[in-house]
DNA sequence: CGGGGGCTTGAGGCCACTCAACGATAGTGG
DNA sequence: CCACTATCGTTGAGTGGCCTCAAGCCCCCG
């Protein structure tokens, strides 16, 4: 068990806490809602996603989690979705317990975790006027811009998630996304690069923008 | 400016804190999005919606906030969504920097707005499914049961909100509410009390609980 | 008593869904 | 290394659930 810094990219974190490395393949599962939550999790490569079921099967993704996001802080017993690697994933989890024998003397590490869970909660609010609110087409924009935000690299956005997570994150049918790309691809607002159809450039980032009208 | 005790209901607010009350009539706005977040609220009497908007008027409720409820906890500068009262509402306010100061140097204060945000946070992620994945019917029936157990005394759930409201929650027209309550009390599911239709009583809840399936 | 907003109901239409078929890709095992 | 197969992605056809538009009713409230 070693000490040393955490990963978690802030000074209130460093302090010596024990970590670890763990490695899941593609559509491994991390944990499963309900599951008690043991550990939290920062991811070093890959991508996860969070989602929750439906008796049926139907899924709603909450959240996609890439290289450098941490996941998995509840503040309670359970977790409340079930986490799973989107492709090949490492990660690095830190005991919660540790975690909170920390925080129980020290306010700054609870400020951290309050921020953490604050901006879970703005883009779960976000999130859910995309869901109730806006039309197939204004979904896929708002999604190309996040990502567009989160991963794109040399003027290249490399999806690491299927159509169908992007379906379930977006709450429409994964033909759906097909569709909305193509035409967005035929009217010249993205291209997409090689043969896999996950690598797409943005060429019209003003039509997207005006898909996707804040307040 | 008075001292006394919060009316937080946890011992860890049981401490000098400056606070006052206000009222707002039916409609009025509490606060807007964007706006500085200076105050956190207590619902004393009515209740209130928060919501976003896009720029054609679309609008997304992401919750209601009851008689005893806590909002307005942002834990940032600027609240993230528009508050306003759905009835004339009381409410009683703490000044947040009077709370940041003493957070400052107790983490238990810290602790419990943690536990807040996060019960905030699993609200919007149970939202984000029904407004994703779920039929108008069992949206409907999901609101149901909630507000059932938030606001039903003596069997009788006063529900302080209009179709509109209700329909900017579960993301339907609202024309789609009142024909799913119709539908409902045709088959006896459920029954209106007097002359507002805001007064509800449920006589099928196996039904509703049976089109409300987590998991 | 008059006006206005909330609620209901009907008619018709459309957006996104389901179902289906096929091509392309990548992973698997011989 | 290559054939095989499962999965993913695309596209079309047709449907349907929910939306929009519209009209009328009922309650409140002024």
């Amino acid at each position: 068990m070693l000490m040393r810094d955490t990963p978690l990219g802030d000074r209130a974190f460093s302090l010596p806490i024990a970590l670890s490395a763990f490695s899941y393949k593609k559509g491994q599962e991390i944990y499963g809602e309900g599951e008690p939550a043991r550990y939290i999790y920062q991811v070093r490569h890959g991508a996860v996603r969070r989602y929750k079921l439906l008796s049926d099967g139907r899924r709603q993704i909450g959240a996609f989690h890439l290289v450098g996001d941490i996941f998995g802080l509840e503040n309670s017993d359970a977790h409340h979705l079930t986490a799973e690697a989107v492709v090949a994933t490492e990660v690095v989890l830190i005991q919660r317990e540790s975690l909170e024998a920390l925080a129980g003397t020290d306010a700054p590490v609870y400020r951290k975790l309050l921020d953490m869970t604050t901006r879970n909660l703005q883009h779960a609010e976000n999130h859910m006027l995309l869901l109730g609110r806006k039309s197939a087409t204004e979904k896929i924009a708002a999604f190309l811009l996040e990502m567009d935000e989160r991963l794109t690299k040399a003027g290249i956005m490399a999806l690491p998630m299927g159509r169908r997570d992007i379906a379930d994150y977006l709450g429409v049918a994964h033909e759906t996304v097909t569709r909305m790309l193509s035409i967005l691809r035929d009217e010249g607002v993205l291209d997409f690069i090689g043969n896999t159809q996950r690598e797409i450039v943005i060429r019209d980032r003003q039509w997207l923008a005006s898909r996707d009208q804040p307040n």
